[in-house]
DNA sequence: CGACACATGTAACACGTTACATGATTTG
DNA sequence: CAAATCATGTAACGTGTTACATGTGTCG
């Protein structure tokens, strides 16, 4: 949904058209998620269906744009003031890669430890750089930066842990990728 | 793509059936992300359409199973080896909300940076007294729960780094909610 | 003129998700 | 016997994603 939502929100400050609310988004996230222009218009189109905004214009001489209805400023309320709900945490394709390499019996998790490790080394220094070459005004692409910098940190300090428990599970067992069965 | 490449993991030791992928995909990431059964099916289908499994059995007294075909065991050997790769990172829904929030100059940024905060910490708080309950034993869980924390643990940092980048930017600005334009 | 950015859209498909229907088997 | 668990599946829909078609304006 956060395209959906992302979109409506760009449209909170008055009707906007469709390569213009791709180009703010792109700005806003500091082009970190680039954005198909077609999959605006598709979302576009299901916000038109779901009664959430409404066409303008479109006629010979005006430009077509876009408008929130109440239904979607509320929405955006919503989604603005609900933090990210509790019970589910969003599904993480590495953490379950490497739960299901243990689980498995995969023999050579070290490797996939030490893979994902030099990846994330590697994507962090070329995060640093940009971050230097950013301009301070730039508050929104910051703070995005901060967000995959801080994740990548987690993401390697989580598997510093794991390779620690592995070898303190493996300690004086079998040969290695030990099955508990 | 984690539930796919996940079930088809679960088919490197020989063949299963449906119900069973099901209960071992949960156990394996502790029930942390259950699985509505009917996916399992639907995913699946979807894999002996892309030649990754085979039915086998479902006679009136032989139990239908699925077993991996050799590229589906290519697959799974290519998901274990190959990090995400560096270009796309994952969209997080947190961050373009917050930075979606900046961009359009939401008035009550803080207070969604706080709601956030009281959630990721409510969260943290009830992970760890799971980790406490754990067995030793269960590795994958264990490292599942791990990342979770790490991950919010992230997170708790970066709506720090936020606010205080925010207050920075305001000081001595006008009210509140300063949109750059 | 040719390349490039601007601009709009559609068709097709991918995976994920849920609601529903159906029946066998176990267990209190 | 009733309820719970085991077990299989389908239909329908949601968002995300890409490939493609199409045209205008601008600038070197």
């Amino acid at each position: 949904m956060s395209i959906r939502n992302g979109l409506l929100s760009l449209l909170v400050d008055g009707p906007k058209y469709g390569f213009q609310l791709k180009k703010e988004f792109e700005e806003a996230t500091g082009s970190f998620w680039p954005l198909n222009v077609g999959q605006v218009y598709t979302t576009l189109s299901r916000l038109v269906r779901d009664e959430m905004v409404t066409e303008e214009g479109g006629g010979d001489d005006t430009q077509k744009s876009y408008r929130l209805t109440e239904r979607g400023r509320d929405d955006v309320r919503a989604w603005f003031s609900t933090p990210r709900s509790a019970d589910t945490l969003e599904r993480d394709e590495l953490t379950i890669k490497v739960a299901l390499a243990i689980a498995t019996g995969q023999p050579h998790v070290i490797d996939l430890l030490q893979a994902q490790r030099t990846e994330a080394t590697g994507v962090l220094q070329s995060l640093t750089r940009r971050k230097a070459r950013l301009e301070p005004a730039d508050l929104s692409q910051a703070i995005v930066l901060d967000a995959a910098v801080a994740r990548l940190d987690g993401e390697l300090r989580w598997l510093d842990l794991c390779e620690a428990r592995l070898r303190q599970t493996n300690t004086h067992n079998s040969t290695s990728g030990g099955r508990t069965q």
